[in-house]
DNA sequence: TTACTCTACTTGCATTATGCAAGTAATCCG
DNA sequence: CGGATTACTTGCATAATGCAAGTAGAGTAA
């Protein structure tokens, strides 16, 4: 991925956000993480995209160093390892379901239902709430082990 | 940019999106076009990122092909050349000020004021509003020419 | 009409990032 | 104790990128 020099990549939000979400790897392994609730290595390993294992390693790293996810050891297993997503992770939820909203509408074999983006215009708070719950659900499940 | 196997990427929307938007440069476009006013090879060429030539040349057919943006004489000059938004690129409006808002919360030196964000949770619908104004003066402003 | 400029590109080449396969170290499980 | 699992790292061929230079066509001033 690109480099954030802060230099060159702060001050337009816009930059900044591509800086992040410009990179398939990233945008992807937040999907993954907000929306699928995955959390280790070989979850991530196993999504359909087919993400390398030298390129996952890296964007995990990078992601971490972001500050949009966290690196802790797995309670069920400590040769294993989770990334929880942080809270600047869970606000980008928005703007990860817009895009969702905005790709079902024009992927004409979108596997998304048109109920979702219909649920989502009608009550957008409701929705990101839903999909927070999810993520809590997940979170405090592999933290209570 | 990674090409765009339509056995591979379609199907899931956040996969779809990733597709398009998980790309730098189309994403950077894509501001610039929709939020900046920019529609000449020479103004995007301007923007402070400091795209290449060809890379600039390559996105924009890639945008192009995936029916973001259409490629038109300019009315002013008939050397010049307009890259006019799609209905599908003004669609992603709300996801692209979906992560302005978030980005503003995050980049610490942002450009962008705090009302921006206040606003647009307060009235999401006139703020996208306001940009399609904008959009469409800028649209119309050229091709009465 | 000629020469110069401007615009939108293309081309070549060195550098960097990626994808794939293989290897490794630290658990874990029976 | 020994094989399996997990989370990586390393090496290498290939693809994408950045930079500089070149080109074709229309516009502009002399």
């Amino acid at each position: 991925m690109a480099k954030l020099e802060k230099s060159e990549w702060n001050g337009c939000p816009t930059r900044y956000a591509a800086g992040i979400v410009g990179d398939k790897w990233c945008f992807l392994l937040l999907r993954d993480v907000l929306l699928h609730g995955k959390r280790t290595y070989r979850e991530f390993l196993g999504s359909p995209e087919g993400i390398s294992t030298n390129i996952l390693a890296n964007r995990l790293a990078t992601l971490e160093t972001l500050g949009m996810l966290a690196r802790e050891p797995d309670p069920r297993k400590a040769s294993s390892v989770c990334y929880f997503p942080t809270k600047k992770a869970r606000d980008f939820l928005p703007a990860l379901i817009s895009m969702m909203v905005w790709a079902t509408q024009y992927d004409e074999v979108t596997e998304a239902p048109a109920s979702f983006a219909k649920s989502f215009g009608e009550d957008p708070k409701g929705t990101i709430a839903w999909y927070e719950a999810e993520i809590d659900r997940v979170d405090q499940e592999l933290r209570a082990t």
